[in-house]
DNA sequence: GTCTATAACTTGATAGAC
DNA sequence: GTCTATCAAGTTATAGAC
């Protein structure tokens, strides 16, 4: 809501070319690691050409994070709403755990800006939407509301979390028994 | 195992003065905000002297993971090796969850180092205690082992890191009926 | 043993030429 | 619109006085 700036057809250009070697360098150097000096040489310019581009540095990196979560929601959040909402939260952790897996520069852009966030902490509740999806899951499978639903959202993401984190560790780890196990788990919560 | 040297009276506890200020400042900045200036500062000595105790800021901020590690896992241990096999998930879970509840700035330094960690991926597997003790309760239970104890020892980690992360940033999260949460979640794993 | 002084860089950002 | 040249500020680390 910042700036609908319009914007010519190069510049456009050259922000997507920037913001796509700035993700690839902090997946690979993290956040810190990442200096004006690196992404414009990755990009071929000078430093002062990239902040030509953008306001700063901190601009850049935003902008990387911004289109990683973007892409992420987009996803997910068709994936979720086009399923019965019985099984809306097995479409989430499924689409979830395959669209991050299936972009590890991204994912790492993502878990490196929660890292960030972490530091000055604000509250915020991220979980949200994923318990309203299982209390709604629930419902629809004539169960009673969970007493705990926060906790049981956190717990689900947090498992998905470090399924991905696993597969970007060892790209030999298996996701798809992996969500098949994440799953049953899942399915566990609904039933039980 | 580097260096088991013989040190001082003063100088160990000069050590252990800068080891607990760059915990505090890890927690709060982050390790690429904590510079040797800051360390220096807030420990009331100079920079000079900060290195005098310390070949390099690196090796501060990694004896302060180091301890946090350690006094994780001495708890931890002890709680799992004193419990019934068949319950021994359940204090892993209790017992992780309490420690670092009760110690924010000491998680806040573990969280730091894995985001570091994660971005040189190293195979290395941390899941596997967590398993061996999965795989023990199932057995202890008279049920057959779990098909992927690598995924539900991550899964049960990671909604274990989650809870602790949503704690650090929530204070008013009532930790103990989480633990209550999870520890529910494990039984059902344990027994179906 | 602890400090002052400083070396040797790198950082993000700006001014102004082209 | 994109660059070169330069900036001030901050970084880790070292040498040597006390």
């Amino acid at each position: 809501m910042a700036e609908p700036r319009r914007r010519s057809f190069t510049e456009q250009a050259r922000r997507a070319q920037l913001v796509e070697v700035t993700t690839a360098l902090v997946a690979e150097h993290g956040y810190a690691g990442t200096s004006l000096s690196r992404i414009a040489a990755a990009a071929g310019i000078s430093k002062a050409a990239v902040l030509y581009h953008f306001a700063s540095k901190e601009a850049v990196v935003r902008a990387a994070h911004e289109q990683a979560l973007a892409d992420l929601v987009a996803e997910v959040g068709a994936a979720v709403d086009q399923a019965d909402p019985a099984d809306a939260p097995l479409a989430y952790v499924q689409t979830m755990v395959a669209h991050l897996s299936a972009r590890p520069a991204q994912t790492h852009v993502i878990i490196e800006e929660m890292a960030q966030r972490g530091e000055r902490p604000q509250p915020e509740g991220r979980w949200r939407p994923l318990a309203e999806l299982l209390q709604a899951a629930r419902r629809a499978r004539g169960r009673p509301e969970l007493p705990d639903a926060r906790t049981a959202a956190l717990a689900v993401g947090g498992a998905v979390n470090a399924v991905v984190a696993e597969r970007l560790a060892d790209p030999g780890y298996d996701t798809a028994s992996a969500t098949t196990t994440v799953t049953g788990m899942v399915e566990q919560l609904l039933d039980g």
